[in-house]
DNA sequence: GCCAACGTTGGC
DNA sequence: GCCAACGTTGGC
């Protein structure tokens, strides 16, 4: 298998924005609820690089760039009662989700829109691009990383 | 294990 | 707000 040392995760920013990381510094990539986008999220390590991508967003798109600070851990939302993303099948035995903490590196001066993303022939195979992709954790190439940060 | 019904994502 | 494309659930 080979090494994937590139992402691209979702987020809403009306949720949590880039300007949220930035604030923040670093936090826990909590809250995704999906069994391949968890996998993905389970396999980075530390020093990977991560495209932040806004969804439902006008217009949305790539806008800033994150590093794995620290891999995945159990999710800490799933067992709060309380929380909307509470998991009443998960148990601290046998938790479920988890999710790595992802450090802000930096806010692109402009951001990348999805329609830029699809104009550009180099990308067309990037996984965020293809028939009805909902998927919130994508492993992406070194060289669309690298193609995306010049647009 | 099949599949219909339902829920969610996310662009438009 | 609409709806296509998925994912999940649960009866059988």
């Amino acid at each position: 298998m080979p090494s994937v040392e590139h992402w691209l995760v979702k987020t809403e920013p009306n949720v949590y924005s880039i300007d949220d990381l930035a604030r923040d510094r670093s936090t826990d990539w909590s809250g995704v609820r999906n069994y391949q986008a968890r996998n993905f999220l389970k396999a980075m390590a530390v020093g990977d690089q991560v495209l932040i991508y806004h969804s439902n967003a006008e217009p949305p798109g790539i806008v800033g760039v994150g590093v794995v600070l620290k891999e995945a851990t159990p999710d800490r939302t799933q067992f709060d009662p309380k929380s909307e993303l509470f998991d009443p099948k998960a148990s601290q035995a046998a938790p479920r989700w988890f999710c790595p903490e992802i450090k802000f590196v930096q806010k692109l001066k402009k951001q990348v829109s999805l329609g830029e993303l699809r104009g550009c022939k180099a990308l067309a195979e990037l996984v965020l691009l293809q028939r009805g992709s909902r998927l919130s954790v994508i492993p992406v190439s070194e060289k669309h990383f690298q193609t995306i940060l010049e647009l």
